[in-house]
DNA sequence: AAGAATGTTACATG
DNA sequence: ACATGTAACATTCT
C-alpha cells in the first residue's frame, strides 16, 4: 500500500534492475481491468515491441516511457506490486499483468486487492495532469505551499490527502507529519499561522525523506504489506512515531497515543502535542 | 466473525 | 464551485 517514499523505492530498484533499456516483447494480461484506458487486445499491441527508455515517479506514480513515444504509468494502489521474475516461472494467482522483456525476464504485476491500474498513454499528462506538485520531485517551497495551503477551507488531513493538492502522501506519511507539526488532522486549513505552516511544511519533507531513505514503510507481513521488489521490505516501520501505534507513549510526551477516524480513515495522534483547540488548553484568552 | 487494511473515485448532500 | 460524507472497488487478515 505504497505512497510517495514506497513508490521512490520500487522506482529505484527497477532502475537498478536495469529496466530501462529491456524490449517489451509480449503482454499477458490476466485481470483486464487492471488496464484503465485500453482492452488487452488494444494494449498489447501497442506496449509489445517497444523498449523502455525510462522509469521516473509522479505522486505515487510509476511512469515508463516507452520507444513508441508512449508511456505506461502504473499506479499500485493499496497491494500492487512488481516483480522481475523468470519468464519459465510458475504464474502466481495474484499476477495480473505480465511484461515479457528480452533476456527472458518478466516484469510481474501482482496484486491481490485488484485495485492497481495501468494506464497507457501518449502524454503522461493525461493522468497526472490534475495532480498538485510533487514534493520531492518539484521545487516545494514554503511560499507556494502557504498560498494552496490558505486559499482552501478543508479539515488538514483530508486535504493532505488529496492528491490533486499535493502528489504523494498518503495515511502513515499524513499521520506522521502532522505529529511532527504539532497539529491536530481536523485542523482547518485557512486557520493555520504562518509558524503552523512553516512546520508542516518541514515536517513533510523531513518524514517522506526518512521513508526514502529507509526504502519504505512495510507493516505486518502476508498481502497487506509494502514489498519492493524481490520480495525486499523497507525499515521505516522502525521510525514511525504515531502510525498504528495506539496506546503506546507519544516519543515526545510520554501521553498514550489514541487512534480516531478522519475521512474514513485511522488515524493516529498525540492528544498533548496535538490539540484542536489549543487556546482552551492553554487558558483562554 | 465483523471490521479494518499504506488508495481512489463516483455520487449524494449541504 | 466547494466541502464533506458514503459507498464501491476486491481480497485478506485480525
Amino acid at each position: 500500500m505504497p505512497e510517495l517514499p514506497e513508490v521512490e523505492t520500487v522506482v529505484r530498484d527497477l532502475r537498478r534492475r536495469k529496466l530501462a533499456g529491456r524490449k517489451i516483447e509480449a503482454v499477458r494480461v490476466y485481470w483486464p481491468r487492471t488496464l484503465a484506458n485500453l482492452a488487452p487486445r488494444r494494449f498489447c499491441m501497442l506496449a509489445s515491441g517497444s523498449t523502455v527508455q525510462a522509469v521516473e515517479r509522479y505522486g505515487k506514480f510509476i511512469i515508463l516511457s516507452l520507444s513508441n513515444s508512449r508511456y505506461l504509468l502504473i499506479h499500485l494502489r493499496m497491494t500492487g506490486r512488481l516483480d522481475l521474475k523468470p519468464h519459465a516461472e510458475l504464474r502466481d494467482p495474484h499476477e495480473h499483468v505480465v511484461l515479457c522483456l528480452d533476456g527472458g525476464q518478466d516484469l510481474r504485476f501482482r496484486d491481490t486487492r485488484k485495485f492497481g491500474r495501468f494506464y497507457l498513454v501518449r502524454d503522461p499528462a493525461e493522468v497526472t495532469g490534475k495532480l498538485g506538485p510533487d514534493p520531492v520531485r518539484d521545487p516545494f517551497s514554503l511560499e507556494m505551499f502557504r498560498e494552496r495551503i490558505v486559499s482552501r477551507c478543508r479539515q488538514i488531513k483530508p486535504l493532505l490527502l488529496d492528491q490533486s493538492f499535493l502528489a504523494g502522501l498518503g495515511n502513515i506519511y499524513v499521520d506522521e507529519a502532522l505529529w511532527e507539526a504539532g497539529l491536530h488532522p481536523l485542523k482547518r486549513s485557512d486557520r493555520l499561522k504562518q509558524t503552523e505552516i512553516e512546520k508542516l511544511h518541514r515536517a513533510i519533507g523531513t518524514v517522506l525523506e526518512a521513508g526514502i531513505r529507509n526504502l519504505g514503510t512495510s507493516i505486518g507481513k502476508s498481502a497487506v504489506n509494502f514489498y519492493s521488489l524481490g520480495g525486499r521490505w523497507g525499515q521505516n516501520q522502525d521510525s514511525l512515531n504515531v502510525f498504528r501505534r495506539t496506546g503506546r507513549p507519544c516519543p515526545r510526551c510520554r501521553s498514550r497515543i489514541i487512534r480516531l477516524t478522519v475521512a474514513q480513515r485511522s488515524t493516529h495522534i498525540c492528544p498533548q502535542c496535538q490539540k484542536l483547540r489549543q487556546f482552551l488548553a492553554e487558558g483562554g484568552r
